[in-house]
DNA sequence: AAACTGCGCAACCGCTAATGG
DNA sequence: TCCATTAGCGGTTGCGCAGTT
């Protein structure tokens, strides 16, 4: 990552305590450390510190292969599709980062952790509610779910115009047939958490998310949100406090480059 | 152009759980 | 059963960068 390339070619090297490295890792630590894991595996961390000639803990070097070196782990933007998942399963898993990340293939609890720190508990900041309060919680079920998965769907609705435009109607199909069946009332919800878990883990291995757009159609998975969920009633009564304009939420909250929709919801 | 501010993210810290002798 | 060690988790910090004043 550049930020810390950068810190390593400073001058300033990472303090050292009892001739115990501290601060970003260096390439060759890196290298060290990959080249030590590719020998003699994963696990006891502490070993691998001692014997791999790193002058790290056993914490730091599984911190740094977990979070940064292995090589299925994922680093980047976001996904809408992510972001809807964290959503979800924070609202029924709460602060179990490791927890949710087990749902999410690649990314790590440390980026989950951030996006929500940087991202969700921000947008709470900004509409000053507690980000565990009710009124925030209603506004992620009722609007920044809903746009999510409204985005989604659009995207989808976009491939399938595009492929279907450019005249490869086998890819069409191909597509529909990786979700198993074809025949989208079959698509049982029994677990929406584990569905979009599964779901996802088909997309990110097919490295293909706008496969994920074809599962929001196929599993109605929009309409069983808004089934499960309790009335929402007259959404003044959750939004009534915020003053959209002020706080330019709109924009910032969804990561919209023209939030259309939101202008048409004339708050 | 310089100073300031906020953001994003890697890494660390402290604690708890799991494991093995 | 107890104790030491190791692994894992969640919270917090520090730093570089980018945008703003």
């Amino acid at each position: 990552m550049e930020l810390h390339d950068d810190a390593r070619s400073s001058d300033s090297p990472p303090s050292e305590e009892g001739n115990l490295r501290k601060g970003p890792w260096t390439v060759e630590e890196d290298l060290l450390l990959m080249n030590y894991i590719a020998v003699h595996g994963e696990g006891r961390w502490n070993s691998v510190a001692r014997c791999s000639g790193l002058k790290r803990t056993g914490k730091s070097c599984r911190l740094r292969w977990l979070n940064y070196l292995r090589p299925d782990v994922r680093h980047g933007n976001i996904t809408p599709e992510e972001q809807l998942l964290i959503l979800e399963l924070h609202c029924r898993w709460g602060n179990r980062w490791s927890k949710i990340a087990q749902h999410m293939p690649g990314r790590t609890d440390n980026e989950i952790k951030n996006y929500w720190r940087t991202k969700v508990q921000k947008h709470a900041k900004q509409l000053q509610c507690d980000v565990n309060s009710k009124q925030f919680k209603d506004i992620m079920r009722y609007l920044w779910m809903p746009r999510l998965m409204e985005r989604i769907r659009a995207a989808s609705v976009h491939q399938h115009e595009r492929v279907v435009n450019s005249g490869t109607h086998e890819l069409v199909q191909e597509k529909s047939s990786a979700f198993g069946s074809s025949d989208a009332e079959s698509f049982e919800m029994q677990d929406p958490s584990a569905a979009a878990s599964d779901c996802f883990a088909v997309s990110t291995q097919g490295g293909d998310h706008e496969m994920i757009g074809d599962w929001f159609e196929k599993s109605h998975f929009s309409t069983w949100w808004l089934e499960t969920l309790p009335s929402p009633g007259n959404y003044d009564d959750v939004f009534g406090l915020v003053d959209f304009d002020q706080s330019g939420w709109g924009q910032s909250l969804f990561g919209m480059d023209d939030d259309m929709w939101l202008q048409r919801q004339q708050f």
